[in-house]
DNA sequence: GATTCGATTTACTATTTGGTTAATTAACCA
DNA sequence: TGGTTAATTAACCAAATAGTAAATCGAATC
């Protein structure tokens, strides 16, 4: 069934701005963790506490060298999540042609030419 | 920036596997509170704050009918979660490859001809 | 009108989360 | 050796989460 203790800790994971913008610095290449704390203003326990969820999501991994442990991105786990969502397309793609019929009604209603923006285009 | 409190509240929602068993039913159609809550081993008042926190994240909306206050899904929030996430495919791709390189090296080094698991195909 | 049914609200509890400061560890540098 | 730097651990706190049981609300039914 759906009850994944890993997507569990992925999605959590991702519940907090902190830890998206970390990954976010890590998808430019490897990172101290003085240098993913920099940007934020927060205590470095309160990093090193962000980056322990992270890593126990399996979301980043952390190396040695010299006094430093330098965080990775592992965005592997991510594709559970990508996949799980992936069956709700649908449903927001049906929302989208819902707007757009309502839009259509109105622009003919108004007889009025106006391009519509498409929707959906995977980009 | 990626601080989205929409993003915040999304990946909150999905982060119990309570939550994610509700969508995934509301994914078959409209479904009243009793329905959803049938199959939990949980309290009523337990799935209505399930209920809240997903109406707050967007990713379902309740109706009026009688006693009943049907549930249906909404997954346009999940889009941007999509979206978000999209953005990380490439490492995980990368560490797909990595995996496959080293998996060849072994294969190379054993000259053993068992196959390999492809990755990376879409459900 | 009284009762039942579906659902929510209220009040309470335990646990988890996100942060702090202070102390500690471990490696480098002079 | 002593000092600085990077990072973690420890102890603590406030707020949020996830659950409960009991009371309430509103519509339907007898």
């Amino acid at each position: 069934m759906g009850l994944s203790i890993q997507l569990d800790a992925t999605f959590a994971a991702l519940a907090d701005p902190t830890r998206r913008a970390i990954l976010a610095k890590l998808a430019s290449g490897e990172k101290s963790v003085k240098e993913l704390a920099a940007p934020f203003a927060m205590s470095a326990p309160a990093i090193t506490k962000h980056l322990k969820v992270l890593q126990r999501a399996g979301l980043i991994s952390q190396g040695r060298e010299a006094q430093r442990r330098p965080c990775r991105l592992e965005a592997k786990p991510l594709e559970e999540a990508a996949d799980w969502i992936e069956e709700y397309r649908r449903f927001w793609e049906q929302s989208f042609d819902r707007l757009d019929d309502y839009l259509q009604e109105l622009q003919g209603k108004q007889s009025e030419g106006k391009k519509r923006k498409k929707h959906g285009s995977k980009k």
